[in-house]
DNA sequence: ACCTGAACACCGTTCAAGT
DNA sequence: ACCTGAACACCGTTCAAGT
């Protein structure tokens, strides 16, 4: 027998989330994370095979974090608003992991069971198979989507810009080429993420609604 | 004056994205485009300041291929399914792109273009202001969280699986925990990417058909 | 079994020198 | 103005040797 293992996969995992949250997503490197473990680069290779691994572990970390009520007295809509809420939350509260957590396949128990969760209220709708998987395709797709929105979407405002000067920038579009665009950029400022993200979900679910089997 | 310029960025533009199209994002780093250019690495840095600025030129070059119908006799909705759908298409021709799609930030004309004509037929509906906004959220949050789905959903297939090994590996879940997942995944063996896409928007239309003002 | 330093094969980018 | 080789400061990862 050998040694014992110095680390847990564990521990390299908070370590790595930590590391992304304080210095972004340009900070987790092997050479990086194994210094904040106090320990050689080459020893990470113990516990994982590939520095995408790791990234894989980061963006479990971070879904994992998702709680929900499984309260079957709420109507499905409601339990299923809950769920893509906590869902969308959890992820903001990571903005730095977010590239990752587009772009990288997560496949833990944790992430299994949200996934489930809100397919079983889905289900409640009186959806199975083909048209659950819609339902699950449209929900995901606006959770996701809307993650893409905070990083990177057109409104989203630059790193060395502050909200006046992104609205500025729209303002200086030809007015008569773009003025839906102007509009928006406008009513962006006078909004806010999860205000807009929660009306968006709610345009999803009354058409979900309105096409529910009659049990619903 | 100095010697004339031996490439233009349109040229620097197509050439990044063939080379993501045939060898993958790993396949896009300087040396590479420069030597596919047949010119040195340095070279590059008179067109563009940065590799990321490399990256934002491939994003463009993808979503400029948007081609839509302008055509003010179809109704709003069918305006804007086609739209979604064009839009939808263009990026899933160029699945390596992906990840810069979701990733990276796009300014070009061409992309503010596709999105005012999406705004414009959203605003057929009768919408303006707040309203506007959040409908926009919503259709285009669908349409990246698809792109999303298609990169690295849990029921996209694996580099290294095939169709039936997907649909093995859900089967090999516990069926008392996860009864709905393993449900759509075999659902999804006998469905495709593009229907259920169009089932998603149509649902989210719906919804904002539902909450349209009388004019539509 | 697990740990780890040295070394290798890459990167992006700065610098300085060219025309 | 634009071009470009050499060099630098990083990477992830292989290898080989340790306990």
């Amino acid at each position: 027998m050998g040694r014992p293992a110095k680390f847990t996969r564990e521990q390299l995992q908070q370590a790595a989330l930590a590391l992304v949250d304080a210095d972004g997503l340009s900070g987790l490197t092997m050479r990086a994370l194994a210094s904040r473990l106090e320990t050689g680069a080459m020893t990470l290779y113990n516990y994982v095979s590939q520095r995408e691994e790791l990234e894989m572990l980061v963006v479990e970390a971070v879904l994992g974090k998702v709680r929900w009520e499984t309260d079957d007295r709420l109507p499905w809509h409601d339990a299923l608003e809950d769920i893509a809420i906590a869902l969308w939350r959890v992820i903001r509260d990571h903005p730095h992991v977010i590239p990752l957590i587009l772009t990288r396949r997560s496949r833990s128990p944790a992430v299994f069971e949200v996934t489930e969760a809100l397919l079983r209220t889905l289900a409640h709708s009186g959806r199975s198979g083909a048209r659950l998987l819609v339902g699950f395709r449209a929900v995901s797709a606006l959770i996701m989507g809307a993650a893409q929105a905070e990083l990177a979407g057109p409104l989203t405002l630059q790193a060395d810009e502050s909200p006046d000067e992104t609205i500025a920038r729209f303002q200086a579009l030809p007015p008569d080429r773009f003025p839906h665009l102007i509009e928006i950029a406008t009513a962006a400022t006078a909004s806010d993420a999860e205000t807009e993200f929660r009306a968006s979900l709610s345009l999803l679910i009354d058409g979900l609604r309105a096409d529910a089997a009659p049990l619903a």
